[in-house]
DNA sequence: ACAACATATGAGCAACTGTTCATATAATGT
DNA sequence: ACATTATATGAACAGTTGCTCATATGTTGT
C-alpha cells in the first residue's frame, strides 16, 4: 500500500492512482471559470433550432418572420432563440420600421461550425 | 398587399417578407439531418464537467479515479459522463487490470476547444 | 386615435439532463 | 472461494430547456 487514505480527495471514494498525472493536469488545464464559460458557449450551438438559425444567417441577414417560415416554426419560438443568440453575441440586429433583421456577429462562428462539420462528416 | 395568405407557411403567423432570401437560404443550408447531428455534437461540449474531462485528457490519459479526484467529483458522475464522451467517440479507453485509462479519440477535439477559447477570450 | 402587423416576452408545461445513491460487474490478490 | 478495489449502471430526483399560448411592445399608415 503506497498511499494513505488522508491523501485522497474527499468527494471521491477512490484512491488517486497516479498523483503526478493529476497534479500536472491541474497545472495545465485552463482555469475553472474559463472552462465553465466555454461549456456555456458550446451549449448555444447544442440546439438544432439555433444551429439552423445560425446556418441560415450565413446566406444573408433575415427577419424573424422569414426565419420562422424557413424553419417551419412559429415566430415566438424563433424570437426566443434569437434572444439567446443575441445575448451570446452571436447575432446582431438592425431595425427597419416594423421589421427586425438579424445577422451574424462573430467571426469565429463560421469557423466553429465548419470545425464541427468536419467531425460529423469524418466519423 | 403583395402576397396572398396561401403562400405563407402554416406554422408561422407572419407573412414571408423576402421570399428570395428564404428560398436561397433553404438551398444553401446543409440538410436538416446534418444540422441535427451537428447540434448533437456540440451538445457534448455544452457541459462543464465534460469540457473539464476533455481538457484534462489533453495532458495525459487518465483513469476514472484520477479524473474524479482532479475535478473533485464522485466516481459515478465521472463514469456517466465518460460514457457519453465514449458514445460520441471523443474518448477511447484501454483496460489495465482493474484500472481503465481514458484518452482522447479525435483529432478535431483540440481544434474545436481552441476555437471556442478564441471566442471566449475575444469578447 | 386606432387598426394592422412584426416582434418580444412572461407563464406554464412536457421533455431532457446531470448528479447522487445503491448496487452490479470485473479484475486482482490471498 | 472470498475480500478488495476500480469501474459501470439503473433508478430517482431536482434543475434546466425549448416550445406554445396569450399578451405586450413598437412601428406604420389612415
Amino acid at each position: 500500500m503506497t498511499r494513505e487514505n488522508k491523501d485522497k480527495v474527499e468527494s471521491c471514494a477512490c484512491n488517486i492512482i497516479r498523483e503526478e498525472v493529476v497534479t500536472q493536469a491541474k497545472e495545465y488545464m485552463p482555469q475553472e471559470e474559463i472552462l465553465v464559460d466555454l461549456a456555456e458557449f458550446f451549449k448555444i450551438f447544442g440546439d438544432s433550432t439555433r444551429i439552423k438559425i445560425v446556418s441560415a444567417l450565413f446566406t444573408s441577414e433575415m427577419c424573424v418572420c422569414d426565419i420562422a417560415a424557413l424553419l417551419e416554426m412559429n415566430q415566438s419560438a424563433i424570437s426566443h432563440q434569437l434572444r439567446i443568440l443575441k445575448q451570446a453575441r452571436l447575432v446582431k440586429y438592425r431595425r427597419e420600421g416594423k421589421v427586425v433583421y438579424y445577422s451574424l456577429d462573430d467571426e469565429h462562428v463560421q469557423q466553429i461550425i465548419e470545425c464541427g462539420l468536419a467531425h460529423i462528416k469524418h466519423k
